[in-house]
Order: C-alpha cells, then sequence, then structure tokens
DNA sequence: TCCGCTTCAATCGCGCACGATATAATATAC
DNA sequence: GTATATTATATCGTGCGCGATTGAAGCGGA
C-alpha cells in the first residue's frame, strides 16, 4: 500500500541524491577545519581558482567554479575585507573587476590546502578511485551543465 | 613560478570540488522542472522521503535527509502552507512533530518523480553505471558523515 | 553622432544549510 | 516528588546560490 516507493525513485536509489548529500557531507567535514582559517567553503574555492591563476575577472573565477555575480560579488568583498584579496576595475575595460591575491591571501591559502590533503589522507581511497569517482562525477556534472543536452527534458510532459 | 598550482590540488583534481559542481549542476538541471510544480529541490527530497514512509517526525525526516530542525522546520513550514503536508504534536510526546502528506502533496509528489525520470532519461548513462557512481558516492559520503573516521583529521596540525 | 544591443558587475529577494541558542516536554536522579 | 539532565523542535544570524533586475561600459550600424 505504498506505491509511490514501489517504483526505483527511492531516495537511496537517486543519483542526485548521492550527489546531495555526499556535498552536505563534505561541507561538513571541512568546516571545522576552514573555521580555524576564518574561511567557508566557497571562499576556499575562490582561493584555490586564483592560485592556479591570479589577476582573473569576476566571470573568469565564476566560469571555473560555475557561478556568477550574484554569488561571488558579496563573497569576493568579504575576501576584500578581511584582506586575502584585491578588487580593481580594469583599465582597459571598465566593466571588468580584476581579483588579485595579496601574500596575505596566498599564504592562507597555502594553509588551506594542508586541510585538503588532511582529509583527502583520512577518506580511505586509492588514488586510482578517486580518480574514476572524480572523473564520472565531472562527466555527469558536464552533461548537465550543457544547455543542449538538457533542452529537450520534460519535452515530453509538455507536448 | 606558480608554486601553488604544482601540486595535486588544482581544483579539477579535487573530488569534494566534483561533487561541489555536480551538486550545483544538478540543482540547475531541476529548478527549471520543479519550478513548474512551485517546489524546490530539498522540498522534493522531503516529498520524496515522505512518499517512503509517511508520518515522520522532523527527526526522522532529517536522518533521511542529512539535515537538523532548523533547516527543516522552516522549510516544513513552507509545504504545510502550500497544502503538501500537515505538521501535528505527537499524542503520547508532545515534543516531537509528525508530518504527513496530503492528498495533494500525494499527487504532487507523483508530478515530480515524472521530472526525475525524465532527466533521468536525458543523462546517458547506463543503469549499471549509474548505479556504481551512486554507490561510490554514497559510500564516501558516509565516511565523511562518521565521526570516529572524521575525528583524526587535522590532527597533525593540532600536535 | 546617435541609437540600440550586448556585456559585466552589482543589487535585491528568497530559500536553503548550519552553528548557536532557546523553549518546552520528557526522562532520570536523588 | 522535586531538581537535574536529556531530547525534540523552533528561532536567530550569517553565508551561499540563483532568478530577476539594474546600471554602467563597450560595440554595432545607419
Amino acid at each position: 500500500m505504498t506505491p509511490l516507493a514501489a517504483s526505483a525513485l527511492d531516495l537511496d536509489r537517486m543519483l542526485c541524491f548521492a550527489i546531495y548529500s555526499a556535498n552536505g557531507a563534505f561541507n561538513r567535514a571541512y568546516r571545522p577545519l576552514l573555521d580555524r582559517l576564518g574561511l567557508t567553503y566557497p571562499q576556499y574555492l575562490v582561493l584555490m581558482a586564483l592560485g592556479e591563476a591570479d589577476d582573473l575577472t569576476v566571470s573568469e573565477i565564476g566560469a571555473r567554479l560555475f557561478l556568477e555575480s550574484n554569488t561571488l560579488t558579496p563573497l569576493l568583498k568579504r575576501l576584500e575585507a578581511a584582506g586575502h584579496l584585491v578588487r580593481r576595475r580594469d583599465a582597459t575595460d571598465e566593466r571588468q573587476v580584476r581579483v588579485s591575491l595579496t601574500d596575505q591571501g596566498r599564504a592562507l591559502l597555502q594553509d588551506a590546502c594542508g586541510v585538503t590533503q588532511s582529509l583527502a589522507g583520512t577518506v580511505a581511497m586509492t588514488e586510482a578511485q578517486a580518480r574514476t569517482l572524480r572523473d564520472s562525477i565531472a562527466a555527469l556534472r558536464d552533461i548537465l551543465n550543457d544547455p543542449a543536452a538538457m533542452a529537450r527534458v520534460g519535452d515530453a510532459r509538455d507536448g
């Protein structure tokens, strides 16, 4: 007498829920470690992005993290207020804002990288397992982020 | 001259970032579909949980979704205001709040399940691939959610 | 030159997610 | 049987995440 549960849609069978709950678990695992550094996880990601390529525009950071200015602008302002980075208008195109790490921000990123590695060391997973899993998830993400692939979803319900 | 990028910590090599960005991608894919039903993704998960086992307490829902009352209480109030579920104090233990789907909520869940399937059908992945990936991610989540496993993370930096 | 179109960042509103705390009900200790 | 501890839910403040909108800067064509 539970017709809805009879399908293959149970929570534990859903890939999206596996991703959703794993994301929450990662956040909970990172939080106490990043708290000591005064960082949130998205802020840590921004520092990582700038560590790979400094002096990025807001859009370029967004392209790497799959975020947009409505999320990044206030986040970047907080990191700037904390002295971890500097924002300045591009001289040749005043629409753009270029973001660069300060020395303090660069040092903080070094500390934060240690956090990642100590956590990675705790999760019992071989390098090969982690790589396979990461690549599969990234491929899935790229499909979901592809407008062309997603355009037809739900069409059967519309027409 | 980019010492930070030289390590294995690049964004695209991080499992946590793969999870984080895939979660965002799933949300973006679900949003337009669930918007038509007036639901958010977490609200959809709550309906799913109640579809599997109705008349759950707030804590029981939280145990299934890895959430707590500070997140669930306002979310449940919104779903109740929309007429999708009912909340009432347990007669034998007034501390607990029992949540049950209304007929309207049950019907909405049926509609929402169609959304999931149309999206799953669009993502080119075999059943076996999806199962393997899902199980790996869930196992990872369970490790990250295990206080005992996580207790030692960062110890090396403390002592 | 002027007008429209696009692009980039910023702003606003809303809904999670969660640490910290509050409040009420129950259970336990004595 | 009252004091204390524990449990369940609710409340509050902060920081994402994002749809929608705004405003300024650049770009195009007539």
